[in-house]
DNA sequence: ACCCAGGGTCATA
DNA sequence: TATGACCATGGG
């Protein structure tokens, strides 16, 4: 159940409201289609969002913004509109299956229907799609109270004394025991996290300036 | 020139 | 189970 220890003395809500007031809303998650964001989720793996950004123009300007057109578009044209987001040979099959995917299972209103732990296990069969991106889709393009874990959750958490799970189903299941079942929440404060990491623990690894710090002081190594 | 981004898969030990 | 190689573009 709730775990004790240094995670009850540094409550993650009062994180939350802290971030969201100094950083502001993070406005993720830029898309007009759940399909969008989807497609999202998986280029921007390993991936920065400006590019990514370039690849869904592509997409868009080519008219190819639907899974109708990814899951019947010829390989080699989709590898070249999605070539700035890197890897874009495996990206243009996984796309394509994402799309066949998405259509053999009745499209956005058939997965809509669909519980929460079926679609994350549908989501896992893909080749292409792990837990992180299983879950980004959940979260951000079918509203699923989901926890989005990524590498600057664990790294912000453990450099400030969270003892922590190291796998990631139990950092998920951490973070959201630790906070409300709440979907624009969870959104939020995974936009939040990503933000601290990008723009204080790389470029400032001693936390001066970073709004974790003001909170809970500087971290640890990490 | 080097580092790494809003990860995941696969081969090897 | 646990590393390491690999995937590839673009900005700092």
């Amino acid at each position: 159940m709730a775990a004790p220890g240094k995670s009850g003395n540094r409550p993650l809500l009062p994180l939350y409201r802290h971030l969201l007031q100094a950083l502001g809303p993070q406005h993720w998650w830029p898309g007009d289609s759940a399909f969008e964001i989807a497609l999202g989720a998986l280029l921007t793996q390993n991936t920065a969002w400006r590019n990514v950004e370039q690849a869904l123009r592509n997409l868009r300007n080519r008219g190819w913004l639907q899974p109708e057109a990814v899951a019947t578009a010829p390989l080699e044209e989709l590898e070249q509109l999605l070539r700035p987001s890197g890897y874009y040979r495996q990206k243009a099959r996984r796309a394509r299956d994402l799309a066949r995917w998405w259509l053999a299972h009745g499209g956005e209103e058939g997965l809509r229907s669909l519980p929460t732990e079926t679609l994350r296990r549908e989501l896992l069969r893909l080749k292409g799609i792990g837990p992180e991106t299983a879950d980004s889709i959940l979260l951000y393009a079918f509203h699923r109270p989901v926890f989005v874990v990524d590498a600057y959750t664990r790294r912000i958490l453990s450099r400030h004394g969270f003892p922590l799970p190291p796998d990631y189903e139990g950092l998920r299941k951490f973070m959201e025991d630790q906070l409300p079942r709440s979907v624009p929440l969870y959104q939020e404060f995974h936009a939040l996290l990503v933000a601290v990491g990008k723009h204080f623990c790389r470029r400032s690894p001693r936390c001066t300036g970073c709004p974790v710090a003001d909170l809970w002081g500087p971290g640890q190594g990490v």
